[in-house]
DNA sequence: TATATTAGACAGTGCCAGTATCCAATTGCT
DNA sequence: AGCAATTGGATACTGGCACTGTCTAATATA
């Protein structure tokens, strides 16, 4: 098919799918021609998981394109998916493993956890940060206050994982990492307000 | 104190303080002159839940600003709070009770976990957009995936209810509830990340 | 041949968070 | 009193980002 044909296919602008072709997001069509390029099925399904990742979850197009070059790049090997997927392993750059403040807490928690996390993962990151603001808004957060909110993180990635392991839909085994990873993020913060405006209803008798 | 010694204290830009003001974000100081205002010590305080809000929790200066209006409105009433920090009720406006595609589906979720949850929660909105976008990828997911998600996000719920409870340190139980419910949701997030990553190297042997 | 479509390049748009500049009023210092 | 430094407040500007519009030469289609 041709651009205007995915354009309607996918609804999204064709304009817009010149842009994604520009930034590296979409790889280009076979080309017929100087101004003519062929589309297929693979072009739309990536079109719809470009527009769920940066419409649904809120990626920017530097963090979309990371992702996918990382779902075509190892799509046999789902740990490497993940991991990179994840953010675990350097993608091309060598970045410092974290030294920052509040490293020493997240340590703790990961030992404790029996976790093995990589040096450079970005969650370790974002654990320290919110733990450093938590602590300076004058709260008594600590690691040890997310311990049990980590055990149930615990239980949920093992749902995550038998998700990927009974998979066998029309979707490859790697974009469907990214979707359960990576998608379901605004669902299960939507899931955890949901019972806690029903837990406080409880306890408050709203 | 007046405004650069809360910029120097805060670490923000007087000019981003200021931008704050005119944004209705922070409440003006006790102005003393034409030119001349004093900010006491719930202005560094507020300041610093701003800056966790907007940068560390990534919310837009227009969100941030309902969130602590709903604060300062009904400190007194957690479940009023919680309500209004959830979106649960609708602000201001009379906002329409969704009847988007997959609203059934997420009531149906609903239904099934026993919770008693608003028809104006935008979480409704992010479950069904979400259920809609994994469909249309392909992927086998439906309300019924989630249920077991949502067990876990209960169980999550009763923790953050807790901390809530037990609370007694300098920061208003109001503020902490803010802090629990919008905070920590990038923690939750790298907790499963970190937990993801530790699951997958089990399962595959990385 | 006439009309429409296309790839690709490039400039422009709209939004948003934050900065910079200016002014008149006030303060602290001498 | 006199004068540099600071402030509140208004207004204009910046930079980043995700598009979106325009143009051109080449092609497709009727």
């Amino acid at each position: 098919m041709r651009i205007s044909e995915l354009s309607r296919l996918s609804r999204v602008p064709s304009a817009t799918i010149k842009f994604y072709l520009r930034e590296g997001l979409l790889p280009p069509g076979q080309a017929t021609a100087a101004t003519q390029a062929e589309y297929g099925e693979a072009h739309l399904r990536r079109l719809r998981l470009i527009r769920a990742l940066i419409a649904v979850r809120g990626l920017t197009v530097n963090a979309t394109r990371e992702v996918l070059n990382a779902v075509s790049e190892y799509e046999t090997d789902m740990h490497q998916v993940l991991g990179l997927v994840l953010g675990a392993r350097p993608v091309d750059k060598h970045e410092e493993p974290d030294d920052g403040p509040g490293t020493p807490d997240v340590n703790a928690l990961v030992a404790q956890m029996g976790w093995q996390i990589s040096e450079y993962a970005p969650a370790r990151r974002v654990i320290a940060e919110t733990l450093e603001s938590l602590r300076s808004l004058g709260t008594d957060c600590t690691w040890r206050t997310l311990i049990p909110y980590a055990e149930l993180a615990q239980q949920t990635a093992v749902l995550d994982l038998d998700q990927l392991n009974d998979a066998d839909d029309s979707v490859t085994r790697a974009e469907r990492a990214v979707l359960l990873t990576v998608l379901l993020e605004p669902a299960l913060l939507a899931l955890r307000r949901m019972a806690q405006e029903h837990e406080s209803a409880l306890r408050h008798g709203g």
